[in-house]
DNA sequence: ACCTGAACACCGTTCAAGT
DNA sequence: ACCTGAACACCGTTCAAGT
């Protein structure tokens, strides 16, 4: 500590601190806050107390907290696209791009709500998944005056089914530490409709209850990508 | 205001002011804020102010504004399913509901927002929507062990896209005040992205830029849903 | 019972002051 | 140039006090 001071006191020129601010350790630290507590834990008192600094100095990197937010999801996505081969047949490809997406969304609760807002923003997040996926349509035969509603229609459900099941993930991750399980959140979830909604109006969810508390989330969410990819090579 | 500060003095047995607070017009006066100033217009304060009452009174019936959330976006939702016509073919069903929605999502662009938050709170959207196509997916010919992931399909592309374009439609109905309009909001989207991405690493989104513009969103949205309909009727 | 609004414990963000 | 942290203008929520 005394010597840390002394090197601050006493500089050489262009010395830096190891552990001096970048945009990029802001982040990774955001990161770190989010996967641990959540949204509601990612703070500038708490991000600037574990970098060991003032609120304000965070302000010379990021312009403001949805800044911050974004580039934190950005990254997240950039480094799941990351881990795709890409010498694949399209489909496969495709498959692949919605896999690593969704264990980043697995991996990073959070990540998958920010994405929605990170849209709104300035869209970098549903530019990286529209270039993964947008790319191998052309392989897969699909004109080109229908790749831009078809890669806007995988995209969505991408992002609706990963900001739908981030409670899952994270709300199961939170009870698994108390002792809990998955399957007992989610049985108390079904036991929950089965009291809130009346069967004669919801006969549907009804007959769902039964299949919530086991079903995987990572099966389903790769049957809405099969369903989609059977509807482009039958309407294309 | 003289006689209405008289009745609360000697009010008598049972009698109820006109503008007694109550839960439904609590939402309402919500749902107004929200729909005229977007998210972040609705606070405990605002609303206690417009309901001419004490920030606390709202507390009495709603338990906090996640609630309060919940509420509004369900109200949205249940409206706007009541409007679909059920004796339809199933395929036509399916389309007219997610049409309701996606009205729904453009007249109250925070509801498209709302409703992943609300999915994540405790279901009661997305528990109407599923009820809503799920219970043509018989007629449909979808065997009943496929129907939970055919139903959650659809309702994540649909809740990603509303939330997705969400932005869209709000920020074109700001930006139309001051005189501008929606065609010049997304040139500046595409202008920006056409700076920030490298068309190397982003040659598919590079040419999409010229389409988006002009391009239609409620065309764009109901191509997905005709995907996923081809989808079904060819794996089912 | 229902309502009021000050008080509490937080936020994001700014900015004068330090090194 | 970079950092600090008090100050500002807000929040959601609580609760003693009123009617």
């Amino acid at each position: 500590m005394c010597q840390y001071v002394n090197m601050k006191s006493s500089p050489s020129l262009h010395e830096r601190r190891s552990d001096a601010l970048s945009k990029e350790r802001i982040t990774a630290t955001a990161i770190t806050i989010l996967d641990i507590g959540g949204d509601s834990a990612l703070t500038f008192r708490r991000l600037a107390k574990q970098l060991q600094t003032g609120a304000g100095a965070i302000y010379h990197y990021v312009a403001n907290k949805d800044e911050l937010l974004s580039v934190a999801t950005n990254a997240v996505i950039a480094e799941a696209l990351s881990t795709v081969a890409t010498n694949q047949e399209p489909d496969k490809a495709i498959e692949a791009t919605a896999f690593a997406l969704f264990d980043a969304f697995e991996a990073h609760p959070w990540a998958g709500y920010e994405l929605t807002q990170e849209n709104r923003r300035n869209g970098l997040g549903f530019a990286q998944i529209c270039e993964a996926l947008g790319s191998k349509l052309d392989a897969l035969g699909v004109p080109s005056d229908a790749q831009f509603n078809v890669a806007s229609a995988l995209s969505s459900y991408i992002t609706g089914f990963a900001s739908q099941n981030a409670a899952n993930a994270r709300l199961g991750k939170i009870i698994a530490q108390e002792g809990f399980d998955r399957t007992m959140y989610l049985t108390k979830l079904a036991t929950r409709w089965k009291q809130q909604l009346d069967p004669a109006v919801y006969p549907f969810v009804h007959q769902l209850l039964d299949k919530i508390p086991t079903h995987d989330d990572r099966e389903q969410f790769i049957a809405g990508i099969n369903l989609m990819l059977a509807g482009i090579t039958k309407l294309h």
